[in-house]
DNA sequence: CACACCCGTGGGAGCGCTCCCACTCAAACC
DNA sequence: GGTTTGAGTGGGAGCGCTCCCACGGGTGTG
């Protein structure tokens, strides 16, 4: 055992003359001090290099000062998803600017017995005050008991129930803005390729393209649909059949870049060309998709905001200051590039906010 | 603000008929309890689903059950190596296994001001008991600062100081068993292309290199050799700077995967072809590499098990049960395949422990 | 001039645990 | 039969904070 005993309030009282409320006060910027005081305790705690013990504030004041972050069970596996890594990073980043520190909870949602573990060991010995949910499915097992306990909680992706906390991205108008986008290029035989629809925004993704069919009075039965896994192998093979179907698109919305990037793949393999014969749309608009060999067209989510939006949402709830159900989206956009068709250096025959992304050379 | 007050020790301990003591003993496995009492207090525990709280006991036992992982700063970017997630997630399992929670700390340990920080945050308050931290520079502002204070740490990836707790895989003889494999393979103008040396590793994997060029006498002036980023494009064109130039290597030792996956891209691209006109070995052995069909012979790193090593000393250290510096080795082997010129169906030249992988088809 | 009032400060009483010491009662010893 | 032992139990005293109430003295009011 190393050595304990640290400097505490009482220390820090005595040695700037004054009482251990004065310097719980100071430290917590209370402003009912006399600033010339506020002054020589902020020295003396400069000095000595005072931080209060963590363990005692949170059982005084009830507040650990801490957040979990629920990641799927299988963290590496998901990290292939290479738009994961910065939604994490932009929720410890929002974590940190309002002063809460985050632990990583890696455990399933969907398992009855993980969720169990996870209340007994993080919720109710108060170790976390709230919870952000990054995976939403729709077989969630965890959310309906935060609910019914009133734990502050915040998914990343919204639930099929209505009553429930979440931060969103707008999938289904994305999804329509692409379609609608791609129809405009002269698409007559549209083909998506979905993620599971296990995934909320799977769901979502599909709708928004049947909407942009609708709209332009496409049968739906015409047009081919599939769904792979969002980020593993899988994509490849499911564009081959579609290319070397009776039917073979001439575009294909892709419901996340690497899907997309795989369709182009096998797309040139059997030697078509894109966008010339075969336009593809993504979705998320990571970094890969800025290339500017490949030029992949793109619907982009805010991911940065998302993060930042859910912390938002959870400090609030945990501060009692909103009520739930709290529900906030955010706007996806198209990020035009080649992929989809246009030449980027003009400008897009779209009517949406489709802007030219800097990566992209000016013409 | 929702309801706070929850069930405490006291309650648990008068709805049993036993004193506080008691339920404390029975809760943290005392055997000082009679077993009729110990079964009649789990029960109320059981029945009421008591926890105790994290706070509480933090202050009065002086331990917070927490250790902080420390990655760097631009978590989102380092992600894109795909070494790095399972090594998150074994430290994550192992800490878990032990009882302890992992706060992941996103900081920078090159930056004077963040590691201030991070010492105030989260040292000083106690908030943490250890540091498991995943990157070793060799400009590393933290580890000194944690060694004076005596704070339990261990790094992943070995210091060039010989004081520092460390867990780390035989970078050197993971490289020195590859090179001196190519070269029985025939090789006769090697080269290398390691990553960044200011990462320890990258130092120890170029030393393993060179180890096995000398053992068989071959001039080091004559080798090639240059260094690219670990895991971000590069390699690509250093490769074919190397496969244009005059001394045209016959062999690419890569200091990861991925730069073995450029290397043999750039190499087809030129219509050389792998591992006929040019030997290929890796550093990772990710899953990437035992793709059949790319078939990567690689150095292999015991990845979850250096995680849940870097956790055990960890452990160690905070109980006193071991006295720093603590300093681990686990080796790497090669994983043969094809790109070194084996036909894997057959037993390797090599006089080490490469194994086949289960990935390989049986012959 | 007495009163109310507010600002700045001090100290008591917890928060819910752990740790230690004291106590009881029974079995084991001289 | 008195004493030692030890197993099992209870309760006091913290751990280092926050929160609340009380207090003193200066200013403002009737």
């Amino acid at each position: 055992m190393r050595d304990d005993r640290s400097m505490t309030l009482n220390d820090i009282a005595k040695l700037a003359g004054v009482s251990r409320s004065t310097v719980s006060r100071v430290v917590n910027d209370d402003p009912r001090v006399r600033e010339s005081v506020r002054r020589r305790v902020q020295e003396t705690i400069a000095q000595v290099g005072y931080q209060p013990n963590a363990a005692a504030r949170a059982l005084a004041s009830r507040r650990s000062g801490v957040i979990g972050l629920v990641v799927p069970p299988s963290f590496a596996e998901v990290y292939a998803d290479p738009w994961f890594p910065p939604l994490v990073q932009s929720c410890l980043d929002a974590a940190r600017d309002t002063g809460f520190s985050v632990m990583v909870l890696m455990d399933s949602v969907e398992d009855e017995e993980a969720v169990t573990t996870l209340i007994s060991r993080f919720i109710r010995p108060r170790t976390i005050e709230g919870l952000v949910i990054t995976n939403s499915l729709q077989s969630d097992a965890l959310t309906p008991k935060l609910q019914s306990m009133g734990f502050p909680y915040v998914l990343i992706g919204r639930a099929v129930e209505s009553d429930r906390n979440f931060v969103d991205v707008t999938n289904r108008q994305g999804t329509r803005l692409a379609m609608r986008h791609l129809l405009e290029h002269g698409c007559r035989r549209p083909a998506m390729i979905n993620g599971e629809e296990t995934i909320v925004s799977a769901l979502d993704r599909r709708h928004g393209f049947e909407d942009a069919l609708e709209e332009a009075g496409i049968d739906l039965h015409a047009t081919q649909r599939t769904n792979v896994d969002f980020w593993r192998p899988g994509a490849h093979d499911a564009a081959l059949d579609m290319l070397r179907g009776d039917h073979r698109p001439d575009c294909i919305l892709a419901a996340s870049d690497t899907i997309a990037i795989s369709v182009i793949d096998a797309a040139e393999s059997i030697g078509m060309s894109v966008p010339e014969d075969l336009a593809v749309i993504g979705f998320d608009d990571i970094n890969a998709a800025r290339n500017e060999r490949l030029g992949l067209t793109s619907v982009k989510q805010p991911v940065d905001a998302l993060g930042r939006a859910a912390i938002d949402v959870l400090v609030q709830l945990i501060n009692g200051r909103a009520q739930p159900p709290v529900q906030r989206w955010l706007d996806t956009t198209l990020s035009i590039r080649h992929t989809c068709g246009c030449d980027p250096s003009i400008a897009p025959p779209g009517d949406g906010d489709g802007r030219k992304e800097g990566a992209v050379a000016p013409g």
